[in-house]
DNA sequence: CGAGGCCTTGACCGCGGTCAATGCCCGTGG
DNA sequence: CCACGGGCATTGACCGCGGTCAAGGCCTCG
């Protein structure tokens, strides 16, 4: 997983000028308040968001109820994939948990670059890699792992997201009641 | 995600002939026996598995017992995704359910052949980004149906894996155990 | 006919969910 | 400056889904 990202990095690093200034020319800056949302569901995600600064979450709703599916800190990409890649109504809503500035890549922008310039094609195919082992990983600690598992896990891991975030939030990421969290927090 | 399989297979039957025959030239068809382990545990994952006839699946060991991740019919891929793509040890098995007939295709190969023929980029961009969606959705599964509705889902929508797997393997994909899956089925 | 694999059924239990009450912190306005 | 309200977290009581353990049924094949 930690080598993926190695490899993203450098071959980020080694883009040709060109595609670099490409990838630029395609991208925007924007700002977000805390609490804003990026994407609805029901919309189409036009976009990838890459967060510069500040914190992004992704969640949809179950019964009226907001399931969290990820957390995006800095140098993250934030996108609904199938709704992404298919370009069909998101199932996922993306939303700012705290104020935060993002860069965003158009996807009819991005599908031009890459069909101009290969190298752009290696790089999604990197970045999508990644998310897949995330998506694994993933699976594989619901299977494995009890609740309480999980919580150790996460703080373990990301410790960060812990600090700032809602509890109510982690607890529908880790697949559990506010109430269970609540309970396995007192525990330790 | 349908949608994808339909652009996947639009892609390979435009694929260049030179393409299509360096594939052809770096892949190898095998026969397995009903039993038999393409892939062990711990070994790296040096090639991809299309399935031309029978029945693969994957699975893991924890506390003992195998859990299975995914089941694979004619014209599925078989990989251990994270092993392969890291040409690391791998957590999964892969295994013939029933006697069959795979074509496999080399990682050393198949990297060369995408330095030399960026469409083939594409090619694996578009796979590995299904197989990223079909792992968003078996997670959404997970968080948003019991064990009986993730039965009759798979039921409805794969009806070939309960005709002719164990229901011990189908248990464990679920994410169940044997007794309550039996319990289910009495139950309709 | 007997053995072993696969599935079913029963008894019991614990993890984690739900509902509801209470606590705590903080911002806002009187 | 205090009082109040709202959002977020904690705690308690209760319950049900699905797990575990164990026994029994049913094929198939030697």
């Amino acid at each position: 997983m930690k080598s993926q990202l190695q490899k993203i990095n450098e071959f980020i690093n080694n883009l040709g000028r060109e595609e670099y200034s490409i990838l630029e020319k395609i991208s925007t800056t924007k700002t977000y308040k805390k609490g804003e949302v990026l994407l609805h569901q029901n919309e189409t995600c036009r976009f990838t968001y890459s967060v510069e600064k500040g914190i992004l979450r992704k969640f949809y709703l179950n019964d009226g109820k907001e399931i969290t599916t990820e957390f995006l800190f800095e140098d993250d990409i934030a996108v609904s994939f199938d709704s992404y890649v298919l370009q069909k109504p998101s199932r996922e809503f993306i939303q700012a948990i705290t104020d935060s500035t993002v860069s965003q890549l158009d996807y009819h922008s991005f599908q031009e670059a890459k069909s101009l310039h290969s190298e752009l094609v290696k790089l999604d195919l990197l970045i999508t890699e990644y998310y897949a082992m995330w998506l694994e990983n993933r699976l594989l600690e619901f299977h494995t792992l009890n609740a309480t598992q999980r919580y150790l896990h996460l703080l373990s891991n990301q410790p960060e997201i812990i600090q700032q975030i809602p509890l109510s939030y982690i607890a529908s990421y880790l697949g559990i009641s506010l109430e269970t969290l609540s309970r396995i927090r007192a525990k330790i």
